[in-house]
DNA sequence: TCGGTAAGCTGACGGCATGACAGGACAAGT
DNA sequence: ACTTGTCCTGTCATGCCGTCAGCTTACCGA
């Protein structure tokens, strides 16, 4: 599918190579937790990797090409997030715990991975198409699915037509994502954690059915 | 107030070194919109500005210095946002008028900055507290009205007493900054500018009066 | 008009990151 | 032990960083 792993030579990478080049990769990803994204150097990631700033070079074109990779594989196992909303019951009880979790699974999913998703998120404001484009991976799997479930309500005359459930959607995830990505600082202010979830659950709950949720 | 502008090593800086200072910010500014953050040199920036980096060194600490004092001035003007949602009636069509200038201007103001709002908010998401001190600066004009305007609503019994109007407050106007730090992104993707201000001002309705809106 | 003083700017330099290369080290098969 | 192809590193040219001494310019009082 993805192909051989390849050196920017254009060599093929064997085991030894790709322990290597994930050992950076795993150093690279640290590194973005401890330090700001502008001061990430080539030369700090390999000593911490125990290897030299050339053998970097073998794998990656630079800081950027690196962080696309780390990026990729996040987004991968980000398609998982679907499921948060696929075949879910909007309506009565059911659609209050769909929101509910939703929420929940989102902001986990998020802190987990909150310096590379920083990165991400960066990159895409610029104009990154590559970064965009991870980006979508990510919040489409969601977004599409929220969508569906909107566009079934629209039909069976429980929401508006007049909406559009594509904007609502996207409305809707760049909120959690926003939340997620300011989690520390809604704690550093006088935000807590528990009230936080229950007002997203409700926005979302607000947004896709247009009612108040029956909990 | 603020005292006098001052270079790195202590002197005041005259008529002619403000207008170094300003030229040099200015330059930065747009480079800020053209090319990536992390590629932003202090060489390019003085060379852009007809003068050598030296110069630079002697207004500014580093890069991040100078980016903090642009957003200092940027969240000075941005405290003009309060005037969006201070005093307004939250009740019938009036309601929903706040709600629909709440987020025009909200979204007007992002994209007139966008550039330095990107590195402002990378900065407060990686954690520095400078940063963070800005967006809140920003962000908490609109928040704290609009807080204020939820806690009248409770105390007329108009919306659900075990809401937090600070919580709800916060994701809202986090909502609101991220949709329009990718308003591009919206656009490049399906959704039309024309369809995402409606949805927003729905949201914004929902979320702080628990009801739609009567338009 | 004429110094004197402080502001303003720059050339130059050591230091470090970058990115390229060639050659040596290593593992695996014969 | 020898060969082959993978893997790593020493080294080097280049360019940016951040600092300093020292030069130029502007202002001001005598």
């Amino acid at each position: 599918m993805t192909g051989q792993v390849r050196t920017v030579d254009g060599r093929v990478a064997g085991r030894r190579g790709q322990a290597t080049r994930q050992k950076l990769l795993d150093c690279l990803s640290e590194m973005l937790s401890s330090s700001p994204y502008r001061d990430v150097k080539v030369i700090d990631v390999a000593r911490k990797a125990g290897t030299s700033p050339a053998t970097f070079y073998q794998y990656f074109p630079d800081v950027e090409g690196a962080v696309l990779e780390i990026a990729e594989q996040m987004a991968t196992e980000g398609a998982q997030l679907t499921a948060l909303v696929e075949g879910r019951n909007w309506v009565g009880k059911a659609g209050w715990a769909a929101a509910e979790e939703l929420v929940e699974g989102f902001l986990d999913f998020w802190r987990a991975n909150d310096a590379i998703l920083r990165v991400v998120d960066l990159g895409a404001a610029e104009g990154d198409k590559r970064f965009y484009k991870i980006r979508m991976k990510i919040l489409n799997s969601v977004t599409n699915s929220l969508t569906e479930s909107m566009k079934e309500l629209q039909a069976k005359g429980k929401v508006d037509k007049d909406l559009s459930p594509a904007a609502m959607a996207g409305s809707l995830v760049a909120m959690l994502a926003a939340v997620a990505s300011h989690q520390k600082g809604f704690q550093t202010w006088g935000v807590k954690q528990a009230e936080l979830k229950p007002n997203l659950a409700l926005l979302v709950h607000l947004g896709i059915t247009g009612k108040k949720p029956t909990k």
